[in-house]
DNA sequence: CATGAATGAGATTTCATTCAT
DNA sequence: AATGAATGAAATCTCATTCAT
């Protein structure tokens, strides 16, 4: 299912040193969705991870290690991308957080790192540090992009007067609650078109922004 | 419930007993969503209670029976509430939408019954029916009602052309992403009003929507 | 065979507060002697007690707690009663030593007491707080106790100059070692009498350090 | 052994792999002493001898057998010095037992030998055929080699009457002792010194069972 | 009814041993 | 011959649930 290009012989002893950490991170990762961190049984790690128990410690001091790892490894690189785009850019403010919100859509929701927020909002009790680590270091610094992006906009008199934070806030909202929505309700709420979603997210909130043009 | 069939006179000292139920579901709640559901012990539900813990088991049959408890007491009644609104209600629908999001926001946010998103969210792998009845029941009820005004409005020419079930969510996604805030990341978040909040969401959403008069 | 008089009926569930943590420390102490500290598992010591592996955890924090219950509670209650003989006596010094070594040897090799030298001896690697504080609770303040028998009997030139702390070791070594033995080899070694042992270790001791009357 | 069998060029650097399973026994038995035998990680024995952990397995067959070989190759040899010393005596047994208890002290205390009492009344009881292996090869061979020469002291009037096997363990008590106790609570015990307590030991010892001369 | 001591299934973690490299 | 990654049995410990009091 998983190992390579040559096919199907199920080998049982495999020494795969350099790729385990991520095999095992992302095994983890699909678990700790689908089940919550507790109800993960290590067990149910390393059988999806298609190793043995013991592998795992050798990989990872012990469960919360492998959480940690999950959460850090997956999502901070992707912030510079975001930030990136921001300091590229050329045009209306309008076009540029289409175009962020857009671009960060497309990495996180097809990806695997959309489950991060579930994941973070079911266990944040359990994991304050991560929490406050994921707080600080991926929810402020996204929100910093917008922010910036919707006070330059204002003082450009491309959008109205209003609170920035805020906004970038509500800017963020149906993004993230669709991440947490499609690891929690999904199968059982009605089939919607994602892409659909947020083209129209941002059209209500960009029309609602804009000073209007008589 | 049992004790004393003649319902004439509410003796004080026998209140306690009568509440302990749902004594013991507002306890666990508060530890389900701060702990999460595995997390939580069945010692700690007791003592946070103020009974023992073979108590708890006079009352519910087990663990799971807690949570089910919680869900389905605390939220369902306050849904009639909403439906009941919109149908007495006169005027724009603009204005039924403010109403009916500010009626469901104080009804919500200041009580205890804010932490069930968390809570669902967090535990609906581990529980699917009661994901599944909870979307059924809640999720799609109460979105059916924006859905209803959204779609009035549209007819009324009071909103633009658009799909009114993705509107409806997109209404109610910021409501739902604070509550699950407040009881994941508030505390490392900078502090906010969430009235402010609110507000600001409904200025914009519904600017956003509405068919522009020249 | 063990609980009480009133013969023969295995209750299952038994409620027993009072009387656990000493049945399980004696229970512990029979296995950790026969098998060593490691080796023993819990649940061993748990069927040895006539309770379930999770009683233990009621009363003792961990498997090292029950380890040090054992050793504190066992030893150190005996030393007084030597401390108490010492000073209460009249008569020759010589007459003093028999009556203590006597009597010490009375209430340790015939009880479960005299498990302790080689379960602190085989484990004193594994816990070297435990080992100090028996050298220093136990050891050194029983050795004390015949130090001063010794230098007074040779200041009343009753016995030979001699250093006393190292004549002290020598009266106490043949002792411990007969415990440890017993705990060790002696299923394998050949029967002896442990009581005429002590009687001619004592005939030579004292023999060899009287000062010789002419 | 293997390599090169024309066994006349001893190479340097062959020497380390002709001495592997030596090295093993000593790094094996270090760390059983400090540690026990359970506690003792085969992966610490490796690190300790310089080898890997697969290689152990080149040379024994389990963790049992380095004990099992490092008891026994370590104590048997010694023993027939011990008997060639008693034959070739001539003088006094007084002299005899003095030059006896003397070489075995110097050869046994001064080595890595010292460790194995400690270590076999600590592991006694999990290796019950290693310790009656060592009750009868060792323990009573080397009693037999001073109970005759305290009964031929006897016989020539040399010693009092007594029971010659019980007074063989009292001479060697003191020595097994200050042998376990240097490898249990020397750390924590006062200083003493060890050739200061066998020369006592010996004197009182030898005063003790001596005839007296009129 | 209420209690909390007692139970035991099941979780995490360790480490002797195996075997691909 | 040597390595050390990988294995999995077995240990400690937790906690939902039961039941004598």
């Amino acid at each position: 299912m998983s190992v390579s290009s040559s096919g199907a012989e199920p080998v049982k002893w495999q020494r795969r040193k350099e790729n385990r950490p991520e095999e095992i991170i992302l095994a983890a990762l699909d678990l700790f969705v689908e089940k919550g961190y507790a109800a993960t049984r290590m067990l149910d790690v390393a059988r999806q991870a298609g190793v043995s128990k013991g592998t795992l410690y050798l990989y990872f001091e012990n469960k919360e290690a492998i959480f940690r790892a999950a959460v850090e490894q997956l999502i901070v690189p992707r912030i510079s991308q975001l930030e990136a785009l921001q300091q590229s850019h050329q045009g209306s403010y309008e076009a540029l957080i289409k175009k962020m919100i857009m671009g960060w859509w497309q990495s996180v929701w097809h990806s695997r790192l959309s489950v991060v927020p579930k994941l973070l909002i079911s266990e944040s009790g359990n994991f304050p540090e991560l929490a406050q680590y994921f707080t600080e270091h991926v929810v402020k610094r996204v929100r910093y992009i917008f922010v910036q992006a919707i006070e330059q906009g204002i003082k450009e008199k491309e959008f109205i007067e209003q609170d920035a934070v805020t906004t970038a806030r509500l800017l963020m909202a149906p993004i993230i609650q669709a991440a947490v929505w499609k690891y929690s309700f999904k199968v059982f709420d009605d089939e919607q078109n994602p892409d659909e979603y947020i083209r129209q997210h941002l059209h209500i909130f960009l029309n609602g922004i804009q000073r209007k043009k008589h």
